[in-house]
DNA sequence: TCAAAAAGTAAACTAAAGCTAACTTTTTTG
DNA sequence: CAAAAAAGTTAGCTTTAGTTTACTTTTTGA
């Protein structure tokens, strides 16, 4: 899996989320979290499953695979650093920073990820 | 036209750019500058035409009606906005600036464009 | 001037990602 | 424990945006 569309990262992400506050993330927390259709999440379950990115048995539980976990950490991980650099930094207002970090996260590249981290680190506002 | 996709603003974006260092504007100088296939590019100028940002005659030239010139600035503007930030502030890489900035005005907040932008004047970097 | 090259278009295919309607399976509960 | 509710799936539709192949139109230059 070297490339993944955001849509898939996105609910790589809200799987993971979803998991810290609950025992087991079935088909209709993912379509409730992201208001989107039970079918549209049945759909982008397969082709996670297809690319070894998370286990469900039909009609199961849906959980993140190793490396499902770890891309999933890393979209999130990049969602907090990009929240708190628009919110710490640039001031933006609590709603905006989050609505704004889920977008720019698929689309971010690795170098500048890294500028906003050691901005961050240099203002010594704390990850 | 209250919404346009990424794809559909990188069309205008590109047709403004071009037509700085080229008189008439067609097709072929769209698809090369975007690395993409002729066809594609004629399917979406033939949106545009729909949505009546962009003017052109059967075989003819691409050209920005007054809205469609008020939107491809408006993108560019938010481009290097961004991609002064990238490399002024963040100490991005010239090649890297450009990419990101490419893929993050498309997603961006009106409040967070601003935060940069304020963050920018703050700092004596002149737009 | 007319034939070849370049430019532009049309048609039809693909994939992603959303939707609804209708179905099956599982869970809950009276 | 059986009926209703909830959860999950399937099938089929839509849009966007890319593709290739094959066509038409325009431009160009020997």
């Amino acid at each position: 899996m070297q490339y993944l569309t955001a849509s898939l990262e996105d609910y790589l992400e809200i799987i993971h989320i979803l998991r810290q506050s609950m025992s087991g993330v079935g088909v209709t927390d993912i379509a409730k979290a992201m208001d989107i259709s039970k079918p549209s999440v049945t759909r982008a379950i397969k082709s996670l499953k297809n690319n070894s990115l998370v286990i469900q048995e039909k009609y199961g539980k849906i959980i993140l695979t190793p490396e499902g976990e770890r891309v999933a950490e890393s979209v999130y991980s990049r969602h907090k650093v990009l929240r708190k650099f628009l919110k710490e930094v640039l001031g933006v207002s609590e709603g905006t920073a989050e609505i704004d970090a889920c977008k720019i996260e698929h689309v971010i590249s690795k170098e500048t990820l890294e500028g906003v981290e050691k901005f961050l680190k240099n203002y010594g506002i704390e990850g």
